[in-house]
DNA sequence: CTGTTAGCGCGTTCAT
DNA sequence: ATGAACGCGCTAACAG
């Protein structure tokens, strides 16, 4: 029960060698576990004092301490602008899935005015999730000067830090193109917040195929939601009820296409016979639900993010395969799964 | 445009000192803007070429560096379990707000496993935001060494760290409770994860109160969803779709509560007048929708632990008037709004 | 083979 | 406005 050194302040290395009767030297060695080049060079009587020392001490290493000798921080950082975006999750999740195991934290950024955080806090890479014009020169002063930056972007250049990059216009495009084949009479579900962001390449998609396989766009077949699934729920409720009932429904997110699986279903509606739904984004619940979600995306978008960020942190002291930052560029593929089959002639709604 | 070091190195103060002709000492004053005691101390001139070799450099003070010296990092962390919560983005939201004008960065740990990492990383102050059982004892020793820690929790007592606690059973019980004055027909809208967690008190506080009324519980009343909002809204819409519906409605949290207000409007009821409908949590979105949502929860408990976080992390180094932990209790409060006002005797829907 | 000494690398801060 | 010490953990070079 040994309690001891209750004192409120932080044990360091030199407290935790006077309690062991040793020098500092050898409590850093047998912490951190490594000496010099061969063999194990501490014994195992003193390698037992010191770790019941630093045991009873409550010590850690000081990670700013460590930094400071070693350049690493055994961190990574990620600037994410919507954290409430299923998207962010997904960039988490995978990234912690990689760099817990080598003993890397990441950490979270939630604020968007990372220029001012990113020169101070030194992380052996930081991932950073939407660039402002503004941001622009920042960025690449960061890059010039040390800081291992992967970035997502659809428009900027490899200038000293990797660019990771999704363009969802053409695979937009496939989506509602794959509905064409089967379909005159297509929906579209997308959030309100058309304005600028990504939703307006998705729905000019929409829009686009539609005229140019001649069918005149219907406003009442357009259905805005106010982002939230309860939204996207209620919305394809209102579509899938017109008595000119559209037998296809492009979403422009994944989430929303799985509510509108859900409405289908609520209303009796065979989703992949009845009617088709298509969304996008290929994210993993909707290939797992029942039934698959048909839907465009990068292929292993989150995995491979997390590959390269993980590479860069590691890169910092190891110069061996690390190449030279590059733009990274996910092409976009059609799912074909069971809420949106192949159309025959023969199975055609039209 | 003067470019100059694109070295790929990071600048440091000896760098920039060289650079403007002075000493280290005084790039440090410059930069961190403060000199011993009184007066300015560093003329403008000089305090110019400093400032101008700097930003030349695209020099940034180490944090790391700085911390070892000083002892701050002029960061919180705060670990979080379950970012996809909207209770988690208050958080958040909260404490960036608190923060950042004040020069404090909050960094966001997504991992549960905060045990190692805060021992290392050495933040102003670290908010904890669920305890296991066995991190308990690694919690207080954290604590003993020197850690500001406030923990979210229902039991833990304050040892050496801030509690802060925020017990739902009587506010839920309220909730009920103010139906039963104008409703015997209250139907109960919670998610199906209710093993073990805080779900678990909503649903019995409903239970109970219902029995002690001497009204036996219906099992088609109890509208389970998986998580959702649109499971919500799918699992309200059932209950109020019923040949027997229910006059009330006590959802187990407001998101939940939104849902089921969407679905009575969509289903053509007026909330407030044919359907009572009221939440548990007391979040802002309930305020300001229309009809705004009668809902029990804490009052202004994300200020208040934003407040209390960051009072922690500044008082490390200034002790004035910096109290002893303690437990900090949130009591609930009974909100009666639109959604489910007050009913007279005239009023009862029984 | 085991353990120690003596610096290093930062930004800060006290004397001078 | 400066020189030098300081706080921390790391590690090359050295001593037993």
């Amino acid at each position: 029960m040994a309690k001891a050194s209750s004192t409120g302040v932080r044990p360091t290395i030199r407290m935790v060698a006077e309690l062991a009767g040793v020098s500092t030297a050898t409590v850093s060695y047998v912490l951190s576990g490594r000496r010099g080049d061969g063999g194990p060079g501490v014994s195992d009587p003193t390698a037992e004092k010191v770790k019941a020392a630093a045991e009873r001490l409550g010590y850690r290493p000081n990670q700013a301490a460590r930094a400071i000798r070693t350049g690493r921080t055994n961190t990574v950082i990620l600037s994410l602008t919507m954290l409430s975006d299923p998207w962010s999750l997904s960039v988490i999740e995978s990234v912690q899935k990689a760099a817990v195991p080598r003993g890397i934290t990441p950490m979270i950024l939630g604020d968007a005015d990372w220029v001012k955080v990113l020169g101070a806090h030194n992380a052996d890479a930081v991932f950073v999730d939407a660039v402002r014009e503004e941001q622009r020169d920042a960025l690449r002063k960061l890059a010039e000067h040390g800081t291992s930056l992967v970035v997502f972007d659809e428009v900027l250049e490899a200038e000293g830090f990797d660019v990771i990059r999704s363009i969802a216009g053409p695979g937009c495009r496939m989506a509602v193109e794959h509905l064409l084949h089967g379909h005159r009479r297509i929906a579209c579900l997308t959030p309100a917040t058309v304005a600028g962001t990504s939703g307006g390449t998705r729905y000019r998609a929409y829009s686009e195929a539609l005229a140019d396989a001649g069918i005149p766009e219907r406003e009442d077949y357009v259905g805005l939601f106010d982002g939230t699934s309860a939204g996207a729920y209620a919305a394809a409720t209102r579509l899938l009820s017109m008595p000119e009932r559209p037998t296809a429904l492009y979403a422009t997110t994944d989430y929303a296409a799985v509510s509108a699986i859900n409405a289908a279903q609520r209303l009796g509606l065979a989703v992949g016979k009845d009617v088709d739904i298509i969304g996008v984004g290929n994210t993993v619940e909707g290939e797992r639900m029942s039934p698959s979600l048909s839907t465009v995306g990068p292929v292993d978008f989150f995995d491979k993010l997390a590959r390269l960020l993980l590479r860069r942190a590691t890169a910092q002291s190891s110069p061996d395969a690390a190449k030279d930052p590059g733009v990274l560029d996910f092409p976009w593929h059609l799912f074909v799964r069971e809420s949106a089959p192949h159309r025959s002639a023969a199975t055609r709604l039209y």
